[in-house]
DNA sequence: CCAATTTTGATGTACGTAAATCAAAAAATC
DNA sequence: GATTTTTTGATTTACGTACATCAAAATTGG
């Protein structure tokens, strides 16, 4: 049987209320008698029922997801995934707040991240924008004892508590060599589809793109990349452009959204070349284009583990519970048109 | 704020006593009470509190993993996983137990749900032998109330309430694509080493590999299949063999266990010729030879997710509460060495 | 209509912890 | 040594549910 609290007290020599104030960080006990119940927790094994501590709280975790107002489908999905968290929160004690912030606007965050820290929810969930007052402010909360964890973009250097993302960096090593193994022999010219280079994640999977193409691949050359601002439109017209300018490229990597412009932008070359094309997101457009092998693999972040995880470390941190590394981490998925859920 | 029983019994102008039997399906409440009862639990929305519940019923889940006794490292990894659930159990409120099962006997593994049934845990995760003896078993248990799941390896056509494991033909199927994709223009002959074609899992395996091969990629021939029985010296007796015999291998798979003894074979045919290599299953072994290039990319099943998983789904069982599907589908992770985890 | 039976209500205790109150004891201060 | 301050104990209530008991009411059968 488990020990209680009861049990505490009992092997400390002391009572049920010091065991309280020693558990729940009151004041009024002295030095040695803290020694002596933390001793008796340790040698009992004592381990707080969380389920019972919170029902006589009454706890709730209020929390609070700061995303980007952009209109992309990776955001849209990601929306869904939280509004699906919040019809779960009854069950898991959560009370999920969303906050639109203006898409890369340091400023904008950090204004909303200092409002928030007044309202004192017990964790944050943050799509980063990687600047220098974010980092700040963030750090200044974390030490301030609030529960941070960043979401889908990192904050590299900051003290937030965890990372809901993927390894934007591997994800385009991995594109690279995906790319420069399926097209084998052939020799060529590589068309390179971002949102914006002003974004960390686009920025990161260039940089793990390029290193592995100069590295292993060196017969194939890298075009100036194509800034589709995220945007269907644009996209179809960058591509279609480069595409017809240009006869030598034979594999493309589009590392941000938009591709509902790529796509069609491919089909409309179809008939001319057979290209080699990495995209990232599942969405439904990106996986009708894997099937028909307009696209020959998606490489994918599940927003909906990160939703999930990113809830679930930030309660773990509320209550200050260890949390399962191997299962917080983010994978990327890597589907072909084989391996789609 | 959430609705209690409190609410519920004023709502449905009755006692606590007779939401309480409604709730806990207790004998002892007419019809039309019971209709009221219900009604007003559906028109507050009111959701039980499991965490008071599980308290005050000072419950526990006890569990038991059924695992063959088989020598190979992914078995020894699950293992290892289990552990690490049970030491998780005083959190999680579980009772964890393993129970080995000699490996591929139906019989066996038939015996053992037996006495299960009569001990009464709240649920089972068992690694499925495919056989209709034990089918028909997991059907009778299921119908009597029993939360079963199956890991790793299923029992199609069976009730089990959940298949904690990854989709073995699509496995096959992704590897296929992988190899005909990285070899491209190159014809040759492909080995594939199995474990063994009486296990279910490497059937899959073999049947979705060479479905893709024949649809897609008919240029590469697919050898008879080496049964190394997941064994280190077995499996290196028949890859050196064979590439001894046979110079025009492009490629290799290997669905097994038993790559230690592959990847030697390899690295001593590593100065003829330059072979394209897909493995099954995450390993120090494996994961030095997607490094040092001897393979090109490793197929994997994350045991700890789905030991995880089966917990979850089983508790959930036993709670009569919903699973987010999303959550417990076990995916199926293609490393490169540039995403290793 | 009475008796037997079923259904319902009222109430209390328990689960393990949090948190508050007030009194008592111990320690520190002068 | 008296006073103040700090520390500790004892006790109670609460959280939301489960479960048991006993009495009261309603329903059913004869």
């Amino acid at each position: 049987m488990r020990p209680t609290v009861h049990d505490i007290a009992a092997a400390a020599g002391v009572s049920l209320a010091t065991v309280d104030r020693v558990l729940n960080r009151r004041p009024g006990v002295r030095h040695v008698t803290r020694e002596k119940v933390e001793t008796a927790i340790r040698e009992l094994g004592y381990i707080r029922d969380v389920a019972a501590a919170n029902l006589a709280k009454g706890r709730t975790y209020p929390l609070v997801f700061i995303l980007p107002a952009s209109d992309n489908s990776f955001m849209h999905g990601l929306n869904g995934e939280i509004r699906q968290a919040i019809l779960r929160s009854a069950a898991e004690r959560t009370d999920i707040r969303t906050v639109e912030v203006s898409a890369f606007d340091p400023a904008a965050l950090v204004a909303v991240l200092e409002e928030l820290s007044r309202e004192k929810p017990c964790g944050v969930a943050m799509v980063a924008t990687d600047a220098p007052e974010v980092r700040a402010t963030v750090d200044r909360l974390v030490h301030a004892g609030f529960p941070i964890v960043t979401l889908v973009s990192d904050l590299t250097g900051s003290l937030r508590h965890h990372y809901a993302g993927v390894d934007n960096i591997a994800a385009g090593r991995t594109a690279a060599r995906l790319l420069g193994r399926f097209l084998g022999p052939r020799k060529g010219e590589i068309a390179v589809l971002a949102g914006s280079m002003l974004v960390r994640d686009h920025r990161e999977r260039l940089e793990g793109f390029t290193a592995v193409m100069a590295e292993e691949f060196p017969e194939l050359a890298i075009l100036p990349v194509l800034e589709g601002r995220d945007d269907p439109e644009i996209a179809h017209m960058l591509v279609a452009d480069a595409l017809a300018r240009n006869a030598g490229i034979v594999g493309v990597y589009s590392l941000g959204a938009g591709n509902r412009g790529l796509i069609r932008a491919l089909k409309e070359k179809a008939v001319d070349r057979t290209l080699t094309v990495i995209a990232h997101e599942l969405t439904t457009h990106t996986r009708a284009a894997l099937i028909d092998n307009t696209i020959d693999a998606i490489l994918n972040q599940d927003a909906g583990h990160e939703v999930r995880s990113a809830i679930r470390v930030l309660k773990a941190k509320a209550d200050g519970l260890p949390v399962i590394d191997a299962q917080e981490r983010i994978r990327l998925d890597i589907f072909l048109k084989d391996n789609l859920p």
